[in-house]
DNA sequence: AAAACTGATATGTTAATATGTATTTTGGTG
DNA sequence: CACCAAAATACATATTAACATATCAGTTTT
């Protein structure tokens, strides 16, 4: 589709996965966060190139915030949420880390 | 400009201070990171809502990695960042977290 | 001191693409 | 099959992203 298509599917990823996890609906998570579910579908299916302001709405209403870390710190920052917070679904994978269940604290 | 300016002023921040923490102008992050000298003057002046594969491409070239954390992580991950590998330019801001010069390893 | 030059950032224009609304398709159940 | 919820597509519009060019601040040259 377009050549960022890798780069970003990590996280557009994880926010599909907390969505499923918390057992949203796209339409719920689209009243909840105000983005249309039309656009949440073609998000979570790589079909466009979100702007920034949209996945900041999806994360936050998902209780995720999008952070920008030094590269250094990555691992540091990995093992913290894997460790005390994971609920890692399946990846394990680079970048992108996930979150917890709706109501699991 | 639009409705969500604020909510993406504290990331786009993060670019503008690590890029002038390296010492570069926007021209030379253009073409180490392929985004167009114009396109990051508008990004830094906050007139624009950027795209997801622009951020990440501007982050990487300046060191640092976009991440989804769940919202009890960040807390933890502050202290990681600013503890660890922080060189806190001036804000002490919210979310977005920032990083080091270019050779100070 | 004015003109010419240099490095850096901003702006005008247009093409490409995300976004919003309405509709349609898909998947499961009675 | 009719029905309902959920996810995917169609089309129209809004906005980014790219290219070229202009502006601005400092410095040097004549």
């Amino acid at each position: 589709m377009y050549p960022n298509k890798y780069k970003i599917e990590h996280i557009t990823d994880r926010i599909k996965d907390a969505r499923k996890r918390k057992g949203l609906s796209q339409r719920e998570l689209s009243e909840r966060s105000g983005v249309p579910q039309s656009h949440i579908s073609r998000i979570e299916n790589g079909a466009v190139d979100l702007r920034l302001s949209s996945l900041i709405e999806l994360a936050r209403t998902l209780d995720m915030e999008l952070l920008i870390v030094p590269r250094k710190a990555v691992p540091a920052v990995q093992s913290i949420v894997h460790g005390r917070f994971g609920s890692e679904g399946k990846s394990g994978a680079a970048w992108a880390l996930d979150q917890n269940k709706e109501s699991d604290d």
